[in-house]
DNA sequence: GGCACGAGCCCT
DNA sequence: GGGCTCGTGCCC
């Protein structure tokens, strides 16, 4: 039995020609590639032994001259073979069972539809990884030409000799075998497959990252007379006794014990034992066991429970919106409503923004589900998120949480999705496919006939907005648990600062502030939203800021001497001279977390003070790890960008310093204040959680502004209103919808002249209606990106089904140059 | 995305 | 005339 992936190409008008004229299954798949112009259906045969294959089966296909996996989305029974088209046959069934549920083909149908993208590129989103098939791919020889003359050439003879002599090999074996043609390799093998001298063989397995241990089962029963009869073998009847107790043990465990694998196989020649192989379950968190607390809810918790139960019992859609403040104990109810959905017997996925920063959420579920839980998120290994979709399918797990991507856990009957912190603007994907978690998430509760619990301190406007409009049901927690106050804030005028002479990035305010609370042996968080030493770098005498070379951002200062781009991830070492006039007099100028660091040493130097920001997060655990030696005291001051003020409680901390939480008000982007105010409330919202009272600082250049003010008085309604009211004004969301369109292009003429055509139809189109307008072309944030250049058209618009339409018109979904955004997070 | 196929161009 | 490169269209 070879492999099954392996058969021979076969196309369904031979079979016919056969005479069999009886009635055949094709399917409609769409190939695993993520690129847009094939994005549509293809029709295959079903040959008879493959008759199991339904809509949703990942299965293995022919496609052009290659092989390529493909999922089928639908099946048909026709009565006699198309007469415009030769079908060619389905290879094999990836699986062995269906693996897309008809729920999921639904979503994925909308979304593609609603976000204007292929099909396969939302299933994709589905499995553990893009693929569930590792194709490998070996060059054959033709034995029947051994004397072409192709074949004269040397570096060819040496392949097809090799190739003769040890079989297919890949790419990377010929090139191990025949170092002395490594150069040439590439185009010797091109050759070869042009005079069919050599042929590609496609190999496909499944990619199946699994972990197996090796167990030793009891077969049969341990009786006393067995064990007698054992007396005189001492290892093996030690290991009798041992499976007496557990029946199944691993043999790892077995050696730690001092049993040999000698003793095992002579059990298992008695037929006494087995060693079989266990697929073994990773689980990251496992150790992460906390204790379970009884705890009873609050009148609020209660209320608000009782809200959502009916929709649970009747296991049909409705859309919450929880608002309650910081400390109000959303999480209890989030357990509270999980508990009554498992009892049901149905799923749960809770999602939380970024997985490492809001441990609590987890570590609460993890104590009150330790066995019915997985959690996924981007960081796992492909096999760990291999155990958990497995465990899942199992039915060994019924919560799933974590980040974005544990809403495409591949579960049936899903009775609740919660988004914790739904405002956080992490839940949109920035690449391709560009969701918002928020969507697709009631999506998914719609077609589970499931509860969609959003939930927050402070509701984005969208869904604030929503809510009002009763399409979504407003629950409210506006008291915090035992009535602890919110934290008295405090606000400075950085102008004012600086005309007193101070020029530190740290007010007077903060720093007594900070003095004080260490001197109380409590703690201290200090925000600043920008990670580095210095934001960029001048040239003093021509004013030239020096700038990344593929993308054209300031670049970075940071500590260790090099210049590091936030966007491209690359760095560079400071030049000596300015690059444009050649002068020695370059400048740092701004302050980010790494000069802070530096100030804090400075001005408080008994503080000891613990960074947090991207430098110092980039392994697996470094969150927790950061966060707990701050909780543990060995830190006075946890400083950090935004990640700091997320979703941990941390009770000795009752102080907090916000700087410069008004830079984002400076940004040309209609959301800069609805991020300040986040920030702020959010920032403030970590200090005095417990039994003091907390205090905040903030530090801004924009004392007046109502994003600063409301966030000083956390008026979240107040906030709301003035915000709705410009949004309305503005024309902006939520009374409208926007979609951005990148237009890319090597030529930066022949980009922008086809975003400008794009307007002029889509102004055409939209000629005297209401509730559209069309802004751009403008060059991109990034205007050039490795020789590419970018123009962003964006539509706003109050009829987002008319703009799909015309985008669908224009074809314009199905153009590799143009990224479409539905709803994007940024304008340009 | 990747592969085949055809047009245009260079080389001997 | 053959071979190489590059652009274009197609893949059930």
């Amino acid at each position: 039995m070879g492999n099954p992936y392996n058969r021979e190409i076969q196309s369904s008008s031979l079979a016919f020609q056969e005479g069999r004229e009886e009635s055949m299954k094709t399917a409609d798949v769409f190939v695993n590639i993520p690129v847009k112009s094939i994005a549509r259906a293809y029709t295959y045969r079903v040959p008879e032994e493959l008759s199991k294959i339904e809509a949703g089966w990942r299965v293995f296909v022919p496609f052009g001259s290659r092989k390529v996996e493909g999922f089928v989305v639908e099946t048909h029974e026709l009565a006699a073979a198309p007469e415009n088209i030769t079908l060619k046959d389905v290879i094999a069934a990836v699986d062995e069972e269906c693996w897309f549920s008809p729920q999921m083909i639904e979503i994925a149908r909308w979304l593609s539809d609603f976000y204007l993208c292929s099909l396969a590129e939302i299933m994709r989103l589905f499995m553990p990884g893009k693929s569930g098939l590792r194709i490998t791919v070996r060059y054959e020889a033709d034995e029947s030409q051994p004397d072409h003359m192709m074949l004269a050439m040397r570096g060819c003879r040496a392949i097809y000799d090799t190739l003769l002599r040890e079989g297919p090999q890949k790419k990377a074996e010929l090139r191990r075998a025949l170092p002395e043609w490594q150069e040439e390799l590439d185009d010797l093998l091109a050759k070869l497959l042009k005079y069919h001298i050599v042929r590609k063989v496609y190999e496909a397995q499944k990619r199946d990252a699994a972990q197996y241990e090796k167990i030793v089962v009891l077969c049969g029963e341990v009786t006393p007379g067995l064990l007698d009869s054992y007396r005189r073998k001492k290892a093996q009847a030690h290991l009798l006794e041992l499976l007496q107790q557990t029946p199944e043990v691993p043999l790892a465990a077995l050696k730690a014990q001092h049993v040999s694998l000698a003793t095992v196989h002579n059990l298992e020649a008695a037929g006494l034992a087995e060693i079989r192989q266990r697929r073994v379950l990773r689980d990251s968190y496992r150790d992460a066991r906390a204790s379970k607390e009884e705890v009873a809810l609050t009148e609020d918790q209660q209320q608000v429970v009782a809200q959502v139960y009916p929709a649970i019992d009747a296991a049909r859609y409705q859309g919450f919106l929880l608002k309650g403040v910081t400390g109000s104990g959303k999480t209890q109810v989030y357990i509270e409503l999980a508990e009554r959905v498992r009892a049901a017997g149905r799923r749960v996925i809770v999602l939380v923004p970024e997985i490492a920063l809001t441990g609590q959420v987890v570590m609460a579920f993890k104590s009150y589900f330790p066995d019915d839980l997985v959690v996924v998120h981007s960081r796992l290994s492909l096999a760990e998120r291999n155990d958990a979709i497995l465990r899942v399918r199992r039915n060994e797990a019924g919560i799933i949480i974590g980040a974005r991507s544990a809403l495409f856990t591949p579960a049936d009957d899903i009775g609740l999705v919660i988004l914790d912190e739904e405002q956080d603007m992490s839940y949109k994907q920035d690449e391709s496919p560009r969701y918002h978690a928020r969507v697709v998430a009631e999506k998914i509760a719609r077609v589970h006939g499931a509860v969609l619990l959003l939930g927050s301190a402070t509701p984005s406007l969208e869904s604030y907005f929503r809510a009002a409009q009763g399409e979504l049901t407003l629950l409210v927690m506006p008291r915090r648990i035992g009535d602890i106050p919110l934290p008295v804030i405090h606000c400075v005028d950085m102008r004012q600062e600086l005309r007193m002479g101070n020029r530190h990035i740290i007010s007077r305010a903060l720093q007594e502030l900070i003095e004080k609370t260490i001197a109380r042996h409590q703690q201290v968080i200090i925000m600043l939203n920008r990670r580095g030493f210095s934001t960029f770098v001048m040239c003093r005498s021509c004013g030239e800021v020096i700038r990344c070379r593929h993308c054209g951002l300031p670049l970075v200062y940071h500590r260790n001497g090099q210049l590091k781009c936030h966007h491209c991830d690359v760095q560079e070492p400071v030049p000596d001279v300015c690059p444009k006039c050649g002068s020695r007099y370059i400048k740092y100028f701004g302050s980010g977390t790494e000069k802070l660091e530096q100030e804090l040493a400075a001005l408080v130097p008994s503080a000891r003070v613990i960074r947090m920001d991207r430098d110092t997060t980039t392994t697996k655990f470094a969150h927790q790890e950061i966060l707990e030696s701050f909780r543990r005291g060995e830190y006075d001051i946890l400083l950090g960008t935004q990640m700091v003020a997320k979703g941990h409680d941390i009770p000795n901390v009752t102080a907090v310093g916000i700087i410069s939480a008004d830079s984002s008000l400076n940004m040309p982007d209609f959301r800069a204040a609805e991020r300040c105010f986040m920030l702020i409330t959010q920032t403030a919202g970590r200090a005095g959680r417990h039994e003091t009272r907390g205090q905040v600082v903030i530090q801004t250049y924009n004392p007046t502004h109502y994003a600063v003010t409301c966030g000083i008085r956390q008026d979240y309604e107040g906030f709301f209103h003035k915000e709705i009211a410009l949004r309305q004004e503005l024309f902006y969301p939520p009374y409208s919808r926007l979609v951005k369109l990148l237009y890319q292009n090597a030529s930066e003429v022949k980009a922008k002249a086809e975003a400008e055509a794009l307007v002029k139809s889509f102004e055409l189109a939209f000629a005297g209606r209401e509730g559209h307008q069309v802004i751009g072309p403008a060059p991109a944030v990034i205007a050039c990106f490795r020789g590419i250049y970018r123009f962003v058209v964006l539509i706003k618009t109050a009829d987002l089904p008319a703009v799909h339409d015309f985008l669908k018109e224009q074809q314009l979904h199905l153009r590799a140059d143009v990224a479409i955004d539905i709803d994007p997070i940024t304008m340009f």
